[in-house]
DNA sequence: TTGAAAGCGCTAACAT
DNA sequence: ATGTTAGCGCTTTCAA
């Protein structure tokens, strides 16, 4: 069994009181009691239990990161690697991170519920916001910790990091025109997703100042995933008067709209350009490299991370809202038509 | 605040002890009180809290799963899938997951030793072996339950699910030497992993077995990623005598190859065949589509969850040793050589 | 059928 | 400088 504050007070012959504050380091205890009392929690290998400490303190030191995701075979290295910068600013703190994953919907909102209701966490980190988000709705009524990666429709009153991903994909538009495109179609992502919302009208408003026609027939919703890209693409490449530049709203789909690409005997880069958004690290080493808009993922794992700690731990937040400027990556996808 | 037992006891006029036995659903409580102990519960939408349920009972139900990474910009789709299948079958049985990210080392031992002695976890999920491997060292002496994704080089006598990569290489080298190639080299994984034992070994029986010569210059290590496959096959492409075919341990690094050689003007499934391990759903939509070996990665974390919740529950496994049988997959990027 | 009391391991207010 | 007491919210003897 593991060691306690009782077992450690009688070894030294002192109150479980007295080796509590000599370990807190009080200066309420004697020198000489605080260096013997150290000094055998050290020999003895005393950890303090988390959990009685916690009933305690009435605090976790645990945030929760509850994954969004359809499917089991699920791997959006977009994920990985948020989560690695979320976790690892965590611990910086002396904070754990809970991880569960959930399909959006009612077992989402249960876990979120279950979590809050039964203190199991201090607060919560949000992705993928939709447009109107029962997460944060369920946050903001209970009044408890979190900070989100994305905003909402409306009332944006809570804090959060975002990036600007409306000029990303206008950047992107800008860089196709430029390459001498006309036909540009978009993959966008599920219109409930605030994403969608942003990245669409980047698309639009992008054509529109270049003074191209939107054609609605060319904006295709698909699910994030590269069968989601692929199909879409499918659909676009098979009109009778195809795109001649495709704008994917994430790597995954675009990598999964160059494969349609290729299964047609098209060269991506030459016969078409197809370009992402995220640059994840396989863009870099896909076949042509995939032009894309960076986001610095894992810094705003970071950053979201270490925004919660400071509102659990009272802290006031020097910037409650964060948007980030996206930049473009250019790569060979997206190279001139020919 | 938070509804407690306290609370629903003085709304009922009973004692915590009869509100808690009643919601346990214990029978020596009338049917009345029990009643109305539940009704009210639900009505202050009571949840237990978990901490002091936690401190109470000596379990927390809660399992760790401490990711092995190197830098920060970690995003193995691998390590996405067999998360989500870890979560979401513990989720099933009531448990929570605790992740993190550490590079392999004393930090990673400090967090394992750290959640053991703090009783922060019951049990711990153990991914990517080394041939001699101090997690397991560790959890042994602490007797502390686990189960292991691989085996290590001596005395298996823990509960792991694994694979037979051996097996799985050889029937890839097979797959090439039968479309006629006789100069294979193989991108293998870091020495200290097991996998690299295994990998290796099926790599060099594969040739023996077709009694071709194992060249070592034709073996390079490298870390499992995009990077470090790219930097391998640069190094063997620009030997005066190249391999007409490269076996990469795993998906990622395959990628990494396949970028290599396009970069070099080779067409990968004409000029050269490149092959990977894991089959992560990118591999299926990389360009050319990728061979590899397919893993069920999301089952075997399913797997290796549900046998550590038993073992921490007690159970006896039916199975404490499962071996998987690889399949492998056939697609473009290891055509017959011309 | 119910309740009082103890205790999980820790911290903190209040003596001394 | 140290100890006593109480309490975090829950479960579990043991008694009534």
């Amino acid at each position: 069994m593991s060691v306690t504050l009782k077992n450690i007070a009688e070894r030294v012959g002192r109150s479980v009181t007295t080796v509590s504050r000599a370990l807190a380091g009080y200066d309420d205890v004697s020198e000489a009691t605080r260096r013997q009392v150290q000094q055998v929690a050290r020999e003895m290998g005393y950890v303090p239990n988390i959990t009685a400490r916690q009933l305690q303190k009435q605090r976790t030191d645990t945030i929760a990161f509850v994954m969004p995701t359809y499917g089991p075979r699920f791997s959006d290295p977009f994920f990985s690697e948020f989560l690695a910068g979320v976790g690892n600013q965590a611990a910086k703190f002396g904070f754990d991170l809970l991880v569960s994953t959930r399909p959006p919907g009612e077992e989402e909102i249960a876990t979120y519920l279950k979590n809050i209701r039964s203190r199991r966490v201090d607060g919560f980190i949000i992705v993928r916001t939709r447009r109107c988000d029962d997460r944060i709705t369920l946050l903001q009524n209970n009044n408890f910790p979190f900070v989100a990666f994305g905003r909402v429709e409306k009332n944006n009153e809570f804090p959060f990091v975002d990036e600007n991903s409306e000029w990303g994909i206008k950047l992107m538009v800008d860089h196709l025109v430029e390459q001498g495109h006309t036909r540009l179609a978009c993959i966008a992502p599920p219109s409930e997703l605030m994403l969608a919302y942003y990245r669409r009208r980047g698309f639009v408003q992008g054509l529109q100042s270049h003074n191209l026609p939107v054609n609605e027939r060319f904006i295709l919703e698909a699910d994030l995933t590269q069968q989601g890209g692929r199909q879409a693409a499918e659909t676009l490449l098979s009109m009778p008067r195809p795109p001649s530049a495709i704008v994917a709203c994430n790597d995954l789909m675009a990598l999964g709209a160059m494969s349609a690409a290729h299964q047609r005997g098209l060269t991506v880069g030459r016969d078409i350009s197809i370009t992402g958004f995220d640059d994840i690290p396989l863009a870099e080493h896909a076949n042509p490299p995939l032009t894309t808009v960076h986001q610095p993922v894992y810094q705003i794992g970071t950053m979201v991370s270490e925004m919660l700690i400071n509102i659990i731990q009272g802290k006031t937040l020097p910037d409650q809202h964060v948007i980030l400027q996206p930049s473009l990556i250019i790569r060979q996808s997206s190279r001139a038509k020919l």
